[in-house]
DNA sequence: TTAAGCGTGAACAAAATGAACTTTATCAAC
DNA sequence: GTTGATAAAGTTCATTTTGTTCACGCTTAA
């Protein structure tokens, strides 16, 4: 049985997380902390093996409960659970070794997923006294499997092209599909059908522009 | 340009590992500290962007020196090159956010293969300000399936057909594949199985060619 | 001489594109 | 409101190229 540590200040989505937890095999929750401070006193007390981590908490950051918890070199995992969508708040998570990383709002597959992996993970670290290379490969971030594998895009949508699409927008901040085809040197209907897969994507979002007379243009641009 | 700070007690190691950096474009080597005094004092007076960090050093070990790293917040991250294969270790440097995790002896193309990566990792952590659930996923630990990859050697590649399609991106910067069979009178299908064997490897990079219609044409390049 | 391994390429299947075409959303004039 | 002109979106499918398969022949080892 694994012992979680809830860190949140909304009780009604603590609540959430902890209905959650409790439909998932083999996990318990042995607490909840509404702040940092809080968090602090049940981590030293019990420390659990999972913390379940918000970032914005009354009295700080989750950033910096995760600091202290290197700090005092607690054998505790984090996942991180929040809204905070900065590469800046990831990139720091990730130097501290968090185990996975969830965007609010929290969809229940993707947190079970996520419960699963670290269940499998711990049993495979547990299991070994030494280990190979092959082992590590399995169970570090970036390695092998991991990165590689880009999310195949569907039939009809090339991924060198795509890349082109992509390029686009660093420089343009909104384009039509003509535009974009002219500067990638293919066809509108080419551009057009990267631009809408991005869209489905949530890659990208439309914007209709209306001219003087005739249907209106249809203009993308990055999301938020 | 990535900078790196090798640490390895071991002159000699520490040699190596200078030379198979000089072999990855997009990497140069800062600086070689030979113990954990030498490399605090590196760190300080120019914070590399990477350190390849041994985890055995005379006065203490690597994990010291990346709980060091982790506690004066620097933002720096580390693979680690070493021998110790204890799980412990491994947990240990996972907990402190490790990039990769190398088992010595060192073969070449797994570290290259990682230093991709983190190339790779770094490109798209600074493209975008603000992330979502995909861009972690990506970028995450041990997101998505986590199956062994093949492990592919190169068979169906002969040295001196390589070396024939090497040969000629000295007088043509691209080439089709079509293009590349007939000027080593080969078939496109040799040649393609070997223009794609060298993007796998990071040497070239392909482009696409729109024509008037039909599917567009695939064209090679030396990368960068 | 036989067997096993491996690179090759002809033939085939699948995929990506754009010209031509159809549909749709807007504006302006009545 | 209705209608017509307009401009762009959205769709289709022939075309062109990629990507894959597998039998062949060449080499090597027993």
């Amino acid at each position: 049985m694994i012992h979680v540590l809830i860190v949140e200040d909304d009780p009604g989505i603590a609540e959430i997380h902890q209905q959650y937890l409790k439909q998932v095999d083999g996990f318990s929750v042995q607490g909840v902390a509404l702040s940092i401070m809080e968090a602090k006193i049940q981590l030293k007390a019990k420390p659990p093996q999972l913390v379940l981590l918000d970032v914005y908490l009354p009295d700080g950051t989750g950033i910096e409960l995760l600091q202290f918890i290197r700090g005092e070199g607690l054998a505790v995992d984090v996942i991180m659970l929040t809204a905070a969508s900065e590469a800046s708040t990831l990139q720091n998570a990730m130097r501290n070794g968090v185990f996975d990383y969830i965007l609010k709002p929290i969809i229940f597959p993707r947190l079970r997923d996520s419960l699963y992996k670290y269940q499998k993970y711990l049993s495979q670290v547990n299991q070994r006294q030494d280990i190979q290379q092959g082992d590590v490969d399995r169970l570090m971030p970036m390695s092998e499997s991991n990165t590689e594998q880009q999310p195949r895009p569907p039939k009809g949508i090339d991924s060198v092209t795509l890349d082109n699409i992509r390029q686009l927008f660093l420089e343009h901040p909104s384009l039509s599909a003509d535009d974009a085809g002219k500067l990638i040197g293919s066809s509108r209907t080419t551009a057009r059908r990267y631009l809408e897969y991005l869209v489905s994507c949530h890659e990208l979002v439309p914007a209709v522009s209306y001219g003087s007379v005739g249907r209106p243009e249809r203009i993308y641009s990055l999301k938020s």
